[in-house]
RNA sequence: AGCCGAAUGGUGUAAUGGUAGCACGACUGAUUCUGGUUCAGUUCGUCAGGGUUCGAGUCCUUGUUCGGCUGCCA
């Protein structure tokens, strides 16, 4: 979108990758990744972490390679590294032939393990995992020496050879740093380097019975990918050291120019929305939502089959910037970035959602004008499209009212509105149930001459509404969605609450007998539109099919007079 | 309590000792065959005290508040 020479978005990370290469670091080269562990979908914060990696490789001209995290074959799955790569493609970045797993550095890393124990450097230990934390100590009480802390080399490799072999219980010992038990960083007290573990992985499968940890294993997947910047989130911050430690531990003979470093960033949070993986995992699960890609998850998929565009979630992850202070972004910023891009992009329809039928008496029976409507009047060069008008049309119910407040612009007995790119109507009669009293069709009349570029088209009305012709209106279901939650901070449960006693009751709501114009017969699935004072509206990808449409509200319009309304209401009850 | 980190309008983010800017939101008004868009404008900020300096959001110092850390998760 942002074809100019736009300056480089400036943030702290930036700022030091300009120094890096003004100082001419690692040979002037910028290299990050994007590593995520294969163990559940990826939502809008990854995209955040997926636009800095890849976007601060292209602008400082780096490469950035997709790294599977796959350190823990419990619970990473296939169909997780698959969805991530789509939802990456999807989101426009391109990793090239640089898709690497850390499971493919297994052997290496096992070998320059072999290296760490000879250099006495690392230690099998047989404590428990109780017995381990016990030694650890505590936040303000130094930890202990393990009793097997000072084996001799020789014991440690054989030990370290038999874990490998499959000789040991899983969880029987594990292997460890030797670093130092009093570090006031938790982190440096003997750290596990490898545990026994006995999961079929997902790439290895049976081949390994230990696997690295993260710690370990991050710093020297990024050393053997010749990582430059490895960026990663706060609560990483305390990991430094180690991963500082591995590093200078191990002679991982990197024929590279430099040496990588961790930086870290504030994670993404959003109002109205949870972003941890837990949380989202226990949605699906417990049937809160339909599944990961729900229209109302913050899901990568879920807002995809939203009909949000890649395009503006870029934009998004660009304007919100990178900080190290936590932060909660208002998501009416993600709703501005989709408008701003549908507004541009999105051809505009009309649907009406709630049908109120009315009947134009004074038009001849069984006739049928075809008037030209603008696709968008943003971008002419959309071009219009043909729409059919006769003596009977739908307008949305709420756009008429018997009793109508100040300041009401629209339909009411006596009055007259627009019918966008038709005529002018004047509401004549109204019919209504002789039992309910309800609503039941509008007789209007119309102005022949008051046609779109007719003689007295010129006359101002101040309302406009948007319709459809009753004989030509395609039926189509329409999915309203809202806020997943109805509290801005649903982490928060400083109330007591837990986040799903605060999930929003009417996030969905569901219309089945709307009336779209017929131009949207055949509608491609995932094509977004505006309906017309509505909102924008993205065909549903899963649910439509040839005999139904189904639409799914990506957002609203801006409606001031919603604000109205509400303002009337509050001063009225006050 | 120990270690680490962070504090700039309602929200997010710039300003690398030199005019506190941008965006979103909110509010006015104008325009409009979408109560949309667009345009013009308004509102609102450097956590606190002390210090260095011609000059401090920025450096020093003390304090306050908030976040992270005691997995064989990542």
């Amino acid at each position: 979108m942002n074809m100019t020479n736009a300056p480089l978005p400036t943030n702290f990370i930036q700022n030091i990758i300009t120094e890096d290469l003004k100082d001419n670091k690692n040979g002037g080269r910028v290299h990050t990744r994007f590593p995520p562990e294969p163990n559940g979908y990826l939502h809008i914060g990854h995209a955040k972490s997926i636009c800095l990696n890849f976007g601060l490789a292209v602008a400082n001209g780096g490469i950035c390679n997709l790294r599977f995290d796959d350190t823990n074959p419990s619970k990473e799955e296939v169909e997780y590294v698959e969805s991530i790569q789509a939802d990456v493609k999807w989101l426009g970045f391109d990793w090239d032939d640089r898709m690497f797993y850390a499971s493919n550095y297994f052997d290496k890393l096992y070998e320059y393990t072999v290296g760490l124990i000879k250099a006495g450097k690392a230690y099998v230990c047989d404590l428990s995992a109780q017995e381990i934390r016990q030694y650890r100590g505590t936040l303000t009480e130094p930890g202990q020496d393990s009793p097997y802390r000072n084996r001799s080399i020789e014991e440690n490799l054989d030990l370290f050879k038999r874990m490998r072999a499959g000789q040991f219980e899983d969880g029987a010992r594990v292997l460890r740093a030797k670093i130092d038990m009093a570090s006031p960083n938790i982190n440096m007290r003997d750290p596990v380097l490898y545990r026994i573990l006995r999961a079929t992985h997902h790439r290895t499968g049976d081949k390994w019975c230990i696997y690295p940890m993260y710690d370990y294993a991050h710093p020297l997947s990024d050393a053997i990918e010749n990582i430059t910047h490895s960026v990663c989130t706060l609560e990483f911050a305390d990991h430094r050291p180690l991963y500082d430690w591995a590093l200078d531990q191990v002679d991982y003979a990197m024929e590279a120019d430099g040496r990588p470093q961790q930086i870290e960033f504030a994670r993404l949070n959003l109002t109205y929305t949870v972003m941890s993986k837990r949380k989202l995992r226990e949605l699906v699960e417990h049937g809160y939502v339909s599944g990961w890609d729900d229209p109302r998850m913050p899901t990568i998929s879920g807002l995809r089959r939203r009909g949000y565009t890649p395009e503006s979630i870029r934009d998004f992850c660009d304007r919100i910037g990178v900080a190290k202070r936590d932060s909660m972004v208002d998501i009416a910023l993600l709703e501005h970035c989709i408008r701003e891009d549908l507004n541009l992009n999105g051809p505009r329809v009309m649907a009406v959602l709630d049908p109120l039928r009315v009947i134009i008496d004074n038009y001849p029976e069984g006739q049928v004008e075809w008037l030209e409507g603008e696709n968008n009047p943003e971008n002419p060069g959309m071009g219009s499209r043909q729409i059919p008008f006769s003596r009977e049309v739908y307008i949305e119910r709420e756009d008429f009212m018997e009793d109508p407040p100040k300041k009401f612009f629209r339909l009411a007995p006596g009055r007259e509105i627009r019918l966008k790119s038709a005529y002018i109507i004047k509401c004549e009669r109204v019919v209504k149930d002789d039992q309910t009293g309800a609503i039941l069709e509008l007789h209007c009349s119309y102005d022949p001459e008051s046609h779109s570029g007719g003689a007295t088209s010129g006359r101002k009305i101040k309302g406009t509404s948007h319709w459809v012709s009753a004989a030509h209106a395609l039926k189509a279901e329409v999915r309203l969605y809202d806020h997943l939650f109805v509290d801005e901070n649903p982490d928060d449960e400083g109330d007591g609450l837990d986040y799903k006693a605060k999930l929003n009751p009417s996030s969905l709501q569901v219309l089945t007998s709307c009336l779209v114009e017929p131009s949207l017969a055949g509608a491609a699935p995932g094509s977004r539109y505006q309906f017309m004072r509505q909102g924008y509206f993205c065909v549903d990808p899963i649910d439509t099919s040839e005999n139904l449409l189904v639409f799914n509200r990506i957002v609203s319009l801006r409606d001031t007079w919603a604000k109205i309304q509400k303002g009337n209401e509050s001063s009225t009850s006050a």
